[in-house]
Parts: C-alpha cells; sequence; structure tokens
DNA sequence: ACAAAAGTGTTGAGAGTACACCCATGC
DNA sequence: GCATGGGTGTACTCTCAACACTTTTGT
C-alpha cells in the first residue's frame, strides 16, 4: 500500500437508511432540505466521518444528530463512491441500515434547515418524493438486502422489527411490508413458531377492536 | 449533509480479495512487503483512491499496478473503517474480492519494493502468512461471502471460476477449496445439470492420466 | 492387472406452499 | 347480528443429502 499525503481524495461520509412500519406500510426516515443544494429533496441523514472516528459510530453520530434518533443497531450495506454522486465534490459514502419501531425513536422536530420526516415507500417509489444525490439507488439496495436479512430462516432478523411484546399478526405485518405482498398467516405463524424464537407471554393479550391477540416476546431475553 | 472543508479525515483505499485454485487448495493473492513497515508481512493489494476515481476503478487500477493482475470482475465486500486498523493514520478502505483462474492471470515478478504472490489459505489461516493491518479479518470476511455466492443455487456463481472449457470435476474441486469440505460427486453433478447453465463441448474430451473427461461450457456464451 | 479418475439413480427427510373454516370481541 | 381480525391442520411438491458400483484410460 502506497503512502503518500496531501493529494486531492476524495472525503468519507456516512449514511443511514432506517426502515419503519408506518400505516401498514414500509417508510424510510428522511430528511427534507430546507435550504440549498436540494432544497425541497429528501436525503438520507449522514454527514462526514471525523478524524480517528469509527464509520458505525459516525453514522450513529449523525443520525442522532440530524434526527434525534438513538439506540439502533446499525448494519453496513456498503460503499458508494461515483465521482459524479455529490455534484459538490468527490465523496465516498458507506451506507448503514436498520428497522427499527417507529414509536421508540420519536424523532426531531423540523428546524429551519432541515426536518426528519418518514416517507412511505409508496412517495419514494412513485418519484413522489425525490431523493438527493445516489441516495435513491442506496434506500433501493438497502430494501433488497433487508429482504434478504428477513428471508434468511435461520436468523430471522435481528432487527428491532416490533415491540418487545407484539403479536403475530403484527410481525407479520412487518415482513409484508418489507416485501411487498401477502403472506399465508398459517405458513408464517406455524414456521415462526418452528423457529423456537419466540414464546408466549403468559397472560398477556393485546385487546382491540375485535378478538384479544395473544402477545409474545423473542425468546433468550434477546430484544429483536 | 453538511459540507465543510479541510477537517483532519480519513483517506479512502481500497483492497482486493483474489481467491484462486492452487493445487487443490484456495489461495489468495497478496503482496510481500520487502519495505518497512510490516516489512515481510503480507498485505492485500491495494492503495489511495485518486480524486474523481470511481472505487470499482480505482481497485483496478491498483491491482494492474501491484500486480499485473487485469481483466477481472469485482465484486464489492464492503467498507473497513476502524480508526486503528492502520498505525500510520486513519484510513478507510473499501474491500472487493473475486475469484479468477489463476493461470489466466500472471502475476507481476517481484520488484525492490515488494513480490505478489499466491498465497495458500492453510498458510493464511495456520498464521504462517502473518497479514499486516487488519487483512486478515477482511480475507475472512471475503471468504464467508464467497461461500454465500456460491451456495446461491439461482446465479451459481458469475465468478471466474474455471476456463472457458472444463470438466465438471475441475468444477468440482473449486467448489470443495472455497467451502473446505468434500462435496458428493453425483449430486454436485445432477444439481449443476438441472440448472441449465452448462453444456458439453461436443467430441471434446480432457485427456490425462485416466478416462477422459467431457468437457463444459457455461451456457448463453456468457463466460463465467 | 491395477491404480485412478469418470460417470451414473434412487430413496428418504424436511421445507415450502396452497388452501378454508370457526372464534372472540366491539359496535 | 355483523364486521373484523385471531387462531388452527393437512396434503402436495420440491429440494437436499446420503449412498456404491461400473467404465475407461495410462502405466
Amino acid at each position: 500500500m502506497k503512502h503518500t499525503y496531501e493529494y486531492p481524495r476524495p472525503a468519507v461520509t456516512v449514511d443511514s437508511v432506517l426502515f419503519t412500519l408506518r400505516a401498514n406500510d414500509l417508510a424510510v426516515l428522511l430528511i427534507r432540505r430546507r435550504k440549498a443544494p436540494h432544497k425541497g429533496k429528501f436525503a438520507l441523514p449522514g454527514g462526514f466521518v471525523d478524524a480517528n472516528e469509527g464509520l458505525a459510530a459516525a453514522a450513529l453520530r449523525e443520525l442522532a444528530e440530524e434526527t434525534d434518533v438513538t439506540d439502533v443497531t446499525l448494519e453496513q450495506l456498503g460503499a458508494y463512491g461515483d465521482p459524479g454522486r455529490d455534484p459538490r465534490g468527490h465523496t465516498v459514502s458507506v451506507a448503514y441500515f436498520t428497522f427499527v419501531v417507529a414509536e421508540a425513536h420519536p424523532v426531531k422536530a423540523g428546524d429551519d434547515a432541515s426536518e426528519a420526516v418518514w416517507v412511505h415507500w409508496a412517495d419514494i417509489e412513485g418519484g413522489n418524493a425525490e431523493l438527493a444525490f445516489d441516495h435513491a439507488t442506496i434506500v433501493h439496495d438497502a430494501r433488497v438486502r433487508l429482504q434478504q436479512r428477513l428471508d434468511d430462516p435461520r436468523r430471522h432478523a435481528g432487527f428491532e422489527l416490533v415491540p418487545s411484546r407484539f403479536t403475530l399478526s403484527e410481525l407479520q405485518r412487518v415482513y409484508e411490508a418489507v416485501f411487498g405482498r401477502t403472506l399465508d398467516k398459517r405458513n408464517f405463524r406455524s414456521r415462526l413458531l418452528a423457529l423456537d424464537l419466540v414464546e408466549t407471554v403468559m397472560a398477556a393479550q393485546r385487546t382491540g377492536r375485535h378478538r384479544p391477540a395473544q402477545l409474545y416476546r423473542w425468546k433468550n431475553s434477546r430484544k429483536r
């Protein structure tokens, strides 16, 4: 490896793709820019990596600064370094992603520079919400990776898909939103129970408008 | 995304993990350093990304410069940015990997600074060949990803696993080296043929010390 | 002849998929 | 009583893994 100094070089940034479920639809946490460049467009929360700062640490710091969201577990998606991806200069962005329960992470109120908002997938897909830079690519890649992660019948997640106590239907709705199609209720439940990852919370039921539902939690006291 | 200038920031490098099959063993293309730092240790071919240079392009350029290897298809592995990974300063390395037929890519003869060599996996694993920086981590991660890629029964590779004409046993040996265990010959062959990715080369047989073997090639004229 | 690699099918287990009806509650 | 979501089991298909012997060549 060569080692020279002070050549013109790309800068390093991080960006985070946070997914959640909003109104039975997949949604992504984005920053609405109120200033140029890209005024009015949406962008992923992120920013420059400081000297001697780890990548995941930088992503968490920027996420907290820009959205107030903390206590999430990010997974690396990949690096995006196309020279033209940012018109202001050459930056290499390392992207992270995860899934969270939106209610557990209230987002920051908007200030005069930007505003953090959950944007429905339909608005992203439909071009209703225009994304800055190459963030549309990143978001799409992140969704593919999220699907791949939830597909694995072994680990079955590792993300914060649902609150600590949840009904199987709530969990199924998350899967359906991520995959963009309905799943068979019986197959979903039997497979999940066969994995032995969840257990019932005794005498706990979610009461609502209809028949109360059995509450579950993840086994091994590992929060998911 | 904030935009400030001339903070102390990490530099961006790329590193490539090239796998091949040598003497029925998995091997990795490494640079033996003849100069400090890390004199005598092995390192992945790689180096700094230039301004306005794409990441994959930088990886290919450094690979060509340091090993003479060209015409390979790199796949991104991920970014490694631990602040302490390079004692000389904070660098973020974007790692790439692939599998190639070593015979099709002769490596550079050693010069006085470094030498490109194929190092057997056993020497890496056994600590016989010490790797510089965090390159041991990267190499292990790359092998896991390579296994995952070859596991997928659909795409079944996309790498240059074998020469354009090959016997099924030759291909099987690649798989066995990558997974580190023997595979059942009948299962391997029947599954591969069922995928309809290969076809026989008529009247072509590889003759050797024993019974001649039928030669195959990848279908669709897509080289693999 | 013998050593070495090439080639060839069947069976059993498990996972995934499709599919329909009754139950408990709120209104 | 009816609308809404909760809850349950079986049959078929397909994929994966285990497993042994004959064939062809070079020496």
